[in-house]
DNA sequence: TTAACAGTTGAACAATTGTTCAAATGATGG
DNA sequence: CCATCATTTGAACAATTGTTCAACTGTTAA
């Protein structure tokens, strides 16, 4: 004991947790190349995973993730289900991760 | 097939799977809480358990996976390996994620 | 050299995750 | 209503992850 701890002030747990939550929404490839496509524009599940060559399965359950976490919107179209980004910081937050790891 | 699909350029996988486990990294809390530490000036591991309230040896392994991604470094000063944040970036990145999840 | 300390490493474990498959839901047009 | 199409759902599985423990490396001071 030869110093007194410095004094941290941390977030309260909950909203570290949250964050931790929100962040890992952007770590897996499937997820991100699902919000890439659409910031194409609007496409139905099947589309998506025509483009991704993914079974729409997959694609399904990825894309009820995001939408509980709000990034994406969804809109019916007869028998269609229509989704697109509905956050615009979908793009910042996608290029300052681009940026970090072209340098 | 009503329609040719639209044509989507997404970039290469490998820069895809590079950009995931980027985000990963702030998908832990652990290590979120770690980089909320250095936010606040340089440690070293012993004392970043001490705050955290966690083993030595999870903090060491959580630091090794921040140091490979380029978010921390280290100097070493006598028996001791002082933690600092390594990026500009970093504060920038976590401040969007509260962004987001406090709208 | 030795003892003590600071940190790292690897194996092991439980917990979480993403995909697949099959079955269910829900909307549409005949 | 019925058959069909688009999507969702839940269970199952393999793969990955974070923490713990014990052993190890490396630095310092005596």
């Amino acid at each position: 004991m030869t110093e007194p701890n410095r004094k941290i002030n941390l977030p309260p747990e909950k909203e570290i947790d949250r964050l931790a939550s929100f962040f890992s929404i952007f770590g897996d490839s499937t997820r991100i190349r699902i919000l890439l496509v659409l910031a194409d524009g609007e496409f139905c599940v099947a589309d998506i995973a025509s483009i991704l060559e993914m079974g729409v399965s997959a694609i399904s359950h990825q894309l009820r993730i995001l939408k509980q976490a709000q990034l994406v919107r969804s809109r019916r179209n007869g028998k269609n289900l229509f989704y697109s980004l509905a956050d615009s910081h979908v793009h910042s937050i996608i290029s300052q991760g681009v940026e970090h790891i072209n340098e």
